[in-house]
DNA sequence: GTAATCCTTCCAATCATGGGAAGGTCAAGC
DNA sequence: GCTTGACCTTCCCATGATTGGAAGGATTAC
């Protein structure tokens, strides 16, 4: 199987896939003799176990600890759970914190009448000199929201 | 005002502002002849009102446009809540994903016991074939979660 | 006068991902 | 057998917001 294949069969895209390899998440595979990259439908298992992963949001880091974790059969199950709980523990935060955001914002935005008159809540409460109300602050900025 | 008192007073870092200047989301200062950038009051207002805005989860890019309604006295109230709600609504999807993630995950690390044998259905699911159970699935990945 | 602390600019790294260029390879159809 | 198009290869660049550091100049305090 060729990386595209591999790529639409583990939904993990051929940029990805290389990069992947690049950094050691995954090991390097067999080549062709003209240098194309050969997957197993085993090769394509620990894709898609890389892609469920990733959909729950783990880093690549801790991605590759649960892979070794995966194929170690002497493996705790408690150091699986640590790391599950460690992320657990992140999503949290930063869901709080988002939540804290949102309901800051939602609270000013309903205090403005969204007409055509200047007169706006939101930013006189961004231009005051007054701690934000009650709880939004972001302690930790996050590098983009995501593309939705 | 030099640019480490200005940021003192507003919160934004030196690195920040100078960042902001070069982006062009905050004017060039006036310098002094050997070229400190000199602060007034008034700028650290504005700086201010951005950290503000950031605290707030709002993008560079959005921030701009806050800036430049902040600064009109003809603004329509209406051009500011519309970008505060659009801010919302990325944000409560983000939640949303976030937590889809979180409930799919604590429910497997409930029923995983987490002791010293190896059996795991944290793994099982990762490895299994299926789709991911009910909910968790990110639809946009997000570029790292944050420090936090 | 010297040391410490500021400031300047420039370059690099982060994290996961996508885009694209330049060039080689392979399969199908003619 | 040759062309065409679809694949593959590596390499570099961009994203977004932020931090870090190096090299060098300015200012301030003692």
């Amino acid at each position: 199987m060729n990386i595209g294949q591999a790529a639409a069969a583990s939904g993990v895209s051929s940029k990805m896939i290389r990069y992947y390899e690049s950094i050691g998440l995954i090991p390097k595979t067999v080549r062709t003799e003209s240098g194309y990259r050969v997957y197993s439908d085993h090769d394509v298992h620990t894709l898609r176990f890389v892609r469920r992963a990733r959909d729950l949001g783990f880093s690549v880091e801790q991605i590759a600890d649960l892979v070794s974790l995966w194929q170690d059969r002497e493996r705790a199950s408690k150091d699986v759970k640590a790391i599950a709980l460690e992320h657990v523990g992140l999503l949290e935060r930063k869901i709080r914190e988002l939540q804290e955001m949102a309901s800051t914002l939602k609270h000013l935005a309903d205090h403005c009448c969204g007409d055509s008159r200047p007169h706006c809540p939101i930013l006189e409460e961004l231009a005051s000199h007054d701690p934000l109300p009650v709880h939004a602050k972001a302690d930790a900025r996050f590098g983009a929201l995501g593309k939705a």
